[in-house]
DNA sequence: CTGTTAGCGCCTTCAC
DNA sequence: GTGAAGGCGCTAACAG
């Protein structure tokens, strides 16, 4: 480091709004904190002293004091992805009105820099943390949030943690969209998700293949595709599918990343919907229907997600004790004119 | 306040970690700092009592003491909007190797939280700030930023602060387009952007302008829209303008969101692109390309206006003094079919 | 109602 | 190479 002293140009202290107000510390340090035993005339004062000086109390003093920050951290896998942002959104409508600050990280879905995430978290003492890991089986992510030591709640997620959740309804949107794809003939369908390691991808395929057996229809692990979700890999899977040997005459692309490089593989092949292939999409209603024709979607509200992550957050932090408590969201299916009966048999 | 002490459960002390290691707090500082004036041998002995009790040095006592947060603030209008998501994971990529943690704040395009924010981020004693502004005219946001006291680079907007400044090119791409259209025979074209309190807005009216001056179309005020930046905002222009009296032959919806809401509202007029209207957007190329026919799009590399701006900001941390920098970034405009000749003059 | 004071956990001289 | 001690800015408890 150079001889120059790093946070740049000195804040105004406590110290000085007393000295320009003609008080003690003590009496800023209440007109600070609004406690009400200050003379309003004194307290006029101090206000202007501050207002004077832009004095901010300094939240790394106080922290130390109060062990409090007020501000909860969010950790998401990618904040490129509209899921995620919405969930932010949420959240903030709900813990902005407490007080609180939200502050949202990144991990690029890379489980070392969660825990850098969490680490860094915990030393910043924040108040609380909303958490959506990117993988459920990575052990020093959990060990890390066993450690945190304060209210931490988890999206839609399964790990072994004393912590609350909430959970999207992921089988049975599945289910309902194999069914009509069944029933107008399909017997083939191709399913690109996230990987096994998150919740979401499982149950998805539990859902998938739940319909296909209670149809009577034989299980090709071929068509099932549960890896990483990003564009490029929906991409890849979906044109994989769609140029093998015995191509699904459906696609379900449940994921918004996964949704949006899959739609583009179906248009560098050429292919039209739903007259070549049938196509379902997830978490981009948006987009869904801005297209021709618009696509058949599984949405869900994430807006309301964050809500209610944010309330499970806040009874912590308002001190509510007890057994962890699991909130379950449901999904929709939006149907349009994506899928149709398969052009032969 | 409940009687119960907030932060959670206890984190371990440098005291704890000095005993179980049976050194001095002064030697485990010199640990976790990284001092090299340790024997190798106390090191370890002091390594692994940090291990065993998974000790995290306190941020808010170590930053109280080297003024120092390693703690980057992120401004954002809408973290929903995925052009500024990508500037975050852009300056992300800067500086997480140079230590800091980048925090994104989204501030709903609210100058008041824009406010809240960077009083925040001051009380917080974060060490430099990336900030988008909702609105340059709020002198509140102005004033906060002068009195940061800390390295501030800002984005694309004009306020009368001494910071450095990214900026993307606005006026010259909308200039092509409209060229462009105007070649091909358009008359009027109408015009949906940001309000005229932020730089993007206002530049992309004066190259619009300047364009149709150039070729001596007169101006008509009413096809232009500079409001704000919304979905919903987007399709309500569109939708005036196209059942207006003498409607445009073509549409400009600049900004991504407006972009959605245009060609929603295209959508439900049931117009036809580019038969019954030209339509040209901005921000999205993936959407543009995914639906049919693909879209023209004004398109900008915003992980690069990321790592610019991390990278200006970094300059400063390391004690770069000089007067503010201003960064120039280009924008493509991506042609594809969504454009075409008016069906009648 | 207001001033004084003791730390919160850490880093950093200064002795040893 | 290591320990002891002061103080960063603030809050809270205690006098007055």
């Amino acid at each position: 480091m150079s001889g120059k002293l790093p946070g740049g140009r000195r804040q105004p202290t406590i110290h000085e709004v007393a000295a320009t107000a003609g008080v003690s510390i003590g009496t800023v340090s209440r007109v600070a904190s609004e406690s009400p035993r200050v003379a309003p005339e004194t307290r006029a004062r101090v206000l202007a002293a501050m207002a004077e000086l832009g004095y901010q109390p300094n939240a790394a003093a106080r922290a130390m004091r109060t062990n409090q920050t007020m501000t909860i951290g969010f950790l998401i896998p990618d904040m490129t992805n509209q899921v995620f942002a919405r969930v932010a959104q949420g959240a903030e409508t709900v813990l902005a009105p407490e007080g609180y600050m939200l502050f949202a990280f990144s991990s690029n879905r890379s489980p070392a820099r969660e825990i850098e995430f969490l680490q860094a978290a915990r030393q910043r003492q924040m108040d609380g943390l909303i958490v959506t890991l990117s993988d459920e089986t990575a052990t020093g992510t959990i060990e890390e949030i066993a450690r945190m030591g304060v209210p931490v709640v988890v999206l839609d997620r399964e790990i072994p943690v004393e912590a609350d959740v909430v959970y999207s309804e992921h089988m049975q949107p599945i289910e309902t969209v194999v069914e009509q794809l069944l029933q107008l003939g399909h017997r083939r369908i191709g399913l690109i998700t996230a990987s096994h390691n998150i919740r979401p991808g499982r149950d998805r395929v539990v859902g998938f293949k739940r319909a296909l057996e209670k149809a009577g229809v034989p299980i090709d692990d071929w068509l099932i595709r549960a890896r990483t979700q990003s564009a490029e890999r929906g991409m890849a899977e979906t044109h994989d599918l769609l140029t093998g040997p015995n191509p699904p005459t459906a696609i379900l692309a449940a994921g918004s990343d996964i949704f949006y490089g899959a739609l583009k593989a179906v248009r560098l092949l050429g292919l039209s919907i739903p007259d070549d292939i049938s196509f379902v999409g997830a978490d981009d209603a948006l987009l869904g229907e801005l297209v021709y024709p618009p696509i058949t979607v599984i949405d869900r509200d994430m807006v309301e997600v964050g809500r209610q992550a944010a309330g499970l957050l806040l009874d912590r932090l308002k001190g509510l004790d007890g057994p962890p408590r699991r909130i379950m969201l449901g999904s929709d299916v939006l149907l349009r004119g994506s899928i149709a009966a398969p052009k032969r048999r």
